[in-house]
DNA sequence: ATAATACATCAATTTTTTTTGATGTAAAGG
DNA sequence: CCTTTACATCAAAAAAAATTGATGTATTAT
């Protein structure tokens, strides 16, 4: 999925799904598991978070396109999205928040 | 000002200060005057804003360590704060609400 | 001195987000 | 089948942020 030409309203609503503590800590550890996909469930448990409070945030983060998901039967798998992460953070916060940068470049050392 | 050790707290009251399209809005403006500083007064007109809110949203940005502030007599003058702009936005975002790259680099064509 | 300008800040209100618990649905297991 | 698991979503309540108008205080200008 091609990041295009967003407007300031967009970059508003990028910026609010990342406004929040619960949310930069699910894109960590989404980062950390490196090519994973992580289920709800398993997140219930690392977050200590509620299902329906874990699935709202993640579901803000989708929105904002920070994340994608894959339903496979009951289990609905999320991982991040680097194209959009590269193109809002900087390199210094790929390593918190981004996960390993696609192109190969310098980027986290794992 | 150095950037130093920022915390997962820290990052979302970074991002939270971002997540608003007046700010935004507010970044771009002060981003298009290089060097320039401006003064709420010269804000109020071109952002069509009552005063107090603007001091608010002023505020805001000042806190996140975005902008910085100086006094000159009854004036304020705001600037940016490239270095933790830098820090938070990528590359690609420079020329929207960062301004110019302090380090010459090859950002925002002027 | 007096008046006008340039703010910050405060309190009250409105708006937006977040949290919580409940409900519904589809898939998987027995 | 019937039960359990894995979710999304919804409505009500709680919490946080934004807006508005008013007030106060320096600092200029007259």
């Amino acid at each position: 999925m091609e990041t295009k030409e967003l407007s300031i309203n967009d970059y508003q609503g990028i910026f609010k799904a990342l406004a929040d503590t619960k949310r930069l800590e699910l894109l960590q550890l989404l980062s950390q598991a490196p090519g994973e996909a992580i289920c709800v469930c398993d997140l219930t448990e690392t977050m200590e978070m509620a299902q329906s409070k874990l699935s709202y945030h993640l579901k803000i983060l989708l929105d904002a396109n920070l994340i994608t998901k894959e339903k496979r039967g009951t289990w609905n798998y999320y991982c991040l999205n680097p194209s959009m992460l590269n193109h809002i953070l900087s390199e210094e916060l790929c390593c918190l928040f981004r996960g390993p940068a696609v192109k190969a470049e310098k980027c986290c050392t794992n």
